[in-house]
DNA sequence: TTTTGAAGTCTCTCC
DNA sequence: GACTTCAAAA
C-alpha cells in the first residue's frame, strides 16, 4: 500500500468517481456489441424501436469511460432536438462531462466549423445564412440579371431553379440528368440555367451569403481540397470519434464529409434503418447505408432486431406494410412484449367525424391514465391538421404542433428579419430588396436602383442615406434611414438587445403590415412571438443563425401559455415524428392521394418512400395505434365538391387483415331538406353526377 | 413607375 | 386558401 495517495490526473479521478455503467445488464447482446465496439468503422442497422438511441447513448458513455475526451466526440443527428435528447440521456449515465460532447445537425456543425476556419479559406466570418425562401429570392435576382426574367419563353420559376440547383449540389447528379428525370419540359433551358446558377454562385459570394447547401459544400471542400489540406487536417484532428444518427437520410455530400472527417482515425459509427429512409426529396440516398461496408472496408455490422417499443400486433401491421417495399437489409422486427390489441382501422364518414373520433378517443385514453404527452396525431402534411386544431382549441385541449409551415417562413416575419439582416450584413442583397419594396412608394425599380447605388459605394452602411429617391418615395426613404440609423446607433452604444431592435423596427413596420396584409392580429401576434424568441438569444448574429438553423418549430416553443402546461398533445407531420415514440398514435387521412400524396404517384421510388414514411408513422406507437380514413372528402380547392375517396393503397388486403376495422356510423341523420347549420351535405349527388360525365 | 385588382397556379416532407 | 403574375389605372 502506498503511503500517499497516487496523484491521478483530474480526469482519471473524475472517471473513477462516476457510477460504472453495467453494459451487460442494461443492453441486449447486439446493443452491447455495438455500444462497446472498439475502434474502426461500425454500421448499426437498427429497426424501428430497437433501442437505437439507447445504443448510441451507451456508446457515447462507453467512449467516455474508455477515456476519450467528450469534446473530441462528435454526434451528428438529424435534428437539434435529437442531439439534445441524446446528450441529456448520456449525461444521466456518465455525468455532466458528457455535456462537452459536440452534438448537432450536419448543417449546424458545418456552420460552427466555417465560422472558426472559414476565414483562413477565404470565407468571411460574417456571412449570413440564406434559408430556402431567401435562396429562391436570390435565384430570382440572378434570373433577372441573366435577362431571363421575361415571360416570352417559359423559363423555370425561382423555386424550381433553386430546387434543381440544390439537388445538383446534394446528389452530384449533372443538371441535365436532373432535368431529364424531373423536369423534361425544361431540358431546352439547360444552358441558360447553368448561366443563372453561375450568377447565383457569384452573387452569393459577392454578398457574403451562404445557403444551406453551401454549408455542407464548403465543409466538404475544406476537407478535400489539396490547397486547404492543412485546414482540413486540423478539422479532422478535432475529433477522435464520430457518431451519426439516421444515416439512411444522409446524402452523398454528407457521406463525403464523413469520409474526410475520419481519414485519419476511421472511428466512425453510423446508425440507420433503410426501411425508414424518408428524405430522398432532399437528396438523401439509401446507397450511403447500403454501401457503407464497401466505403469503409473492415466495417463491423451489427443488426438490432428486437423491438422494445411496440406490442406484437402493432409490429405485425408495420411489418406487413413494409414487406411490400424493396428492402436490402432485411429485418423482421419482433418483441417479447406480450398482449396488446390489434391496431384500429377507422372508417369515418367525413373529416368532422374523423376529428371527433380522434378527440374523443384521446380523451378516453386520457381518462384511463395516458397523459396527453404520450399521445400523438400524425399526418402526411402540415395543413392536414387544421380541422383538428380548431376542435382541440374549442375543447381546450393543449397541443403542440411539430413540422409543417414554420412561422419564420411567414412573409411578415421575414420582413422584420430583413431589417436585422441588413444591419448584420450590409451586403445582404436579398434582404435589402425585400425591405425596400415594403416601403410605400418604392417598387421593384426604385429598389434595384437603391441597391445599385449602395453596391457602387462598396456596400457602405451609410450609402443608402445618400441615395436620392424619386419624389414619391421620399418619405419612405427618410423613415427607413431614420430607423436604420437608430438601430445602428444602439449597436454602437452596445446597449441594444435583439428584442429591442425588433421593437424599433416595428415602430415603422407595424403600419406597413396593417396596410399590406389582411387579418393583422395573428400576424402581429407572430411578431410578438419573434420578439419573445429574440429575448432568449445573445447577439443579433447568434439570433439570426439560430433561427435559420434551428427554427422554433412549434407554437409553444416560446412558452405561449402552454409552456406551463407540460401535458400537451403532440400533432406532427410523419417526417417530424421520426425518432419519437408515444403510447398512443393516431394516423389520420389515410386516403389515397393524401398518403401517399397524389404528386408522388407517377414514380415507383417516390411511392416506396411514401410507404416507408407510413411505416415510420405506424412504428411510433407503443400500445395503441389507430389509422383513420374519412371516405367523404370535401374538396375545397377545385370548386365545392364531394368526392368518395379511396383508402390509402398501402392498406391492401393483407395489411388490413392485421387491423381491426371500426366503421363509424353517421351519428345524427341529417334531415334532407334542412342540413345542420354550418355543415355541408354528406354527399352531393348532383356533383357526383356531374363528375361522372366529366372524364 | 407604382399600385391595385383580377385571374391563375399550385399546393409536401426540412436543414 | 395563399401567393404569384398580369393588365390596367393612377
Amino acid at each position: 500500500m502506498p503511503s500517499e495517495p497516487i496523484a491521478y490526473p483530474a480526469r482519471v479521478r473524475e472517471v473513477a468517481a462516476r457510477r460504472v455503467v453495467d453494459f451487460a445488464a442494461e443492453l441486449n447482446d447486439a446493443q452491447r456489441a455495438a455500444a462497446t465496439h472498439a475502434d474502426g468503422p461500425l454500421l448499426i442497422v437498427a429497426g424501428a424501436g430497437t433501442g437505437k438511441t439507447r445504443t448510441l447513448v451507451y456508446r457515447v458513455a462507453h467512449l467516455i469511460e474508455r477515456g476519450i475526451r467528450p469534446e473530441r466526440i462528435l454526434l451528428l443527428t438529424f435534428t437539434r432536438r435529437a442531439a439534445q435528447e441524446m446528450l441529456a440521456r448520456s449525461e444521466k449515465l456518465v455525468g455532466s462531462e458528457s455535456r462537452a460532447v459536440h452534438g448537432g445537425t450536419f448543417h449546424g456543425t458545418a456552420h460552427r466549423l466555417l465560422r472558426r476556419f472559414g476565414a483562413e479559406a477565404g470565407l468571411p466570418g460574417d456571412f449570413t445564412i440564406l434559408d430556402q425562401g431567401d435562396a429562391a429570392d436570390l435565384m430570382a435576382l440572378s434570373r433577372t440579371a441573366c435577362g431571363l426574367g421575361d415571360k416570352t419563353k417559359r423559363f423555370p420559376k425561382k423555386e424550381t431553379l433553386h430546387h434543381v440547383y440544390s439537388r445538383h449540389v446534394n446528389t452530384e447528379f449533372p443538371v441535365g440528368a436532373i432535368l431529364r428525370e424531373e423536369y423534361p419540359r425544361f431540358i431546352e433551358h439547360e444552358e441558360d440555367m447553368a448561366r443563372v446558377f453561375a450568377d447565383y454562385t457569384a452573387r452569393k459570394q459577392g454578398r457574403n451569403l451562404v445557403d444551406y447547401d453551401d454549408l455542407l459544400l464548403y465543409w466538404a471542400m475544406l476537407l478535400e481540397t489539396e490547397a486547404a489540406r492543412a485546414i482540413g487536417d486540423r478539422i479532422g484532428a478535432l475529433y477522435d470519434h464520430i457518431l451519426v444518427d439516421e444515416y439512411q437520410d444522409t446524402n452523398v455530400l454528407q457521406a463525403r464529409i464523413l469520409k474526410g472527417m475520419c481519414r485519419v482515425h476511421r472511428n466512425i459509427t453510423v446508425v440507420g434503418d433503410d426501411a425508414q429512409s424518408i428524405y430522398a426529396f432532399r437528396g438523401a440516398t439509401i446507397r450511403n447505408i447500403l454501401d457503407f461496408p464497401r466505403e469503409f472496408p473492415g466495417a463491423s455490422v451489427v443488426t438490432l432486431e428486437q423491438n422494445y417499443r411496440s406490442t406484437q400486433p402493432i409490429l405485425d401491421a408495420s411489418n406487413m406494410l413494409i414487406s411490400r417495399a424493396e428492402e436490402r437489409f432485411t429485418k423482421e422486427l419482433f418483441t417479447r412484449r406480450v398482449g396488446g390489441e390489434k391496431p384500429w382501422l377507422v372508417t369515418a364518414q367525413d373529416e368532422p367525424q374523423q376529428t371527433r373520433f380522434v378527440v374523443d378517443r384521446i380523451l378516453e385514453l386520457h381518462e384511463e391514465g395516458t397523459p396527453l404527452r404520450e399521445m400523438a396525431v400524425l399526418f402526411r402534411a402540415g395543413y392536414m391538421s387544421a380541422d383538428l386544431e380548431v376542435e382541440l382549441t374549442a375543447r381546450n385541449i393543449p397541443f403542440e404542433k411539430w413540422g409543417g409551415l414554420k412561422f419564420l417562413e411567414a412573409a411578415h416575419v421575414k420582413d422584420v428579419l430583413a431589417f436585422l439582416r441588413v444591419l448584420e450584413n450590409p451586403r445582404d442583397e436579398v434582404s435589402w430588396y425585400r425591405l425596400l419594396q415594403l416601403m410605400p412608394g418604392i417598387g421593384e425599380t426604385t429598389a434595384r436602383r437603391a441597391i445599385e447605388a449602395i453596391a457602387a459605394e462598396d456596400w457602405d452602411p451609410d450609402a443608402f442615406a445618400r441615395f436620392t429617391p424619386p419624389p414619391r418615395a421620399r418619405e419612405a426613404h427618410a423613415n427607413l434611414v431614420q430607423v436604420l440609423a437608430a438601430l445602428r446607433r444602439s449597436d454602437l452604444e452596445g446597449n441594444g438587445s435583439v428584442a429591442r431592435d425588433i421593437a424599433r423596427v416595428r415602430t415603422l413596420y407595424d403600419d406597413i403590415l396593417r396596410a399590406r396584409y389582411d387579418r393583422e392580429e395573428p400576424r402581429l401576434a407572430d411578431l410578438e412571438r419573434l420578439q419573445a424568441i429574440a429575448d432568449g438569444h445573445g447577439t443579433r448574429a447568434d439570433f439570426l443563425t439560430a433561427i435559420s438553423l434551428d427554427p422554433p418549430a412549434s407554437s409553444t416553443d416560446l412558452g405561449f401559455g402552454s409552456e406551463s402546461e407540460d401535458d400537451t398533445l403532440i400533432l406532427s407531420t410523419a417526417h417530424s415524428a421520426k425518432g419519437k415514440e408515444w403510447d398512443a398514435v393516431f394516423l389520420i387521412w389515410a386516403v389515397d392521394g393524401w398518403f401517399p400524396m397524389s404528386r408522388s404517384l407517377g414514380d415507383d421510388e417516390q411511392i416506396d418512400e411514401e410507404r416507408r414514411l407510413m411505416y415510420v408513422a405506424l412504428t411510433r406507437a407503443r400500445d395503441h395505434l389507430a389509422v383513420s380514413f374519412p371516405f367523404n372528402v370535401y374538396e375545397t380547392r377545385r370548386g365545392a365538391n364531394y368526392s368518395l375517396s379511396q383508402m390509402s393503397r398501402f392498406l391492401d388486403r393483407g395489411v388490413v387483415r392485421t387491423f381491426q376495422q371500426v366503421v363509424l356510423e353517421r351519428t345524427e341523420a341529417p334531415s334532407p331538406e334542412e342540413p345542420p347549420t354550418g355543415a355541408t351535405p354528406v354527399v352531393d349527388l348532383r356533383a357526383l353526377l356531374r363528375n361522372r360525365f366529366q372524364g
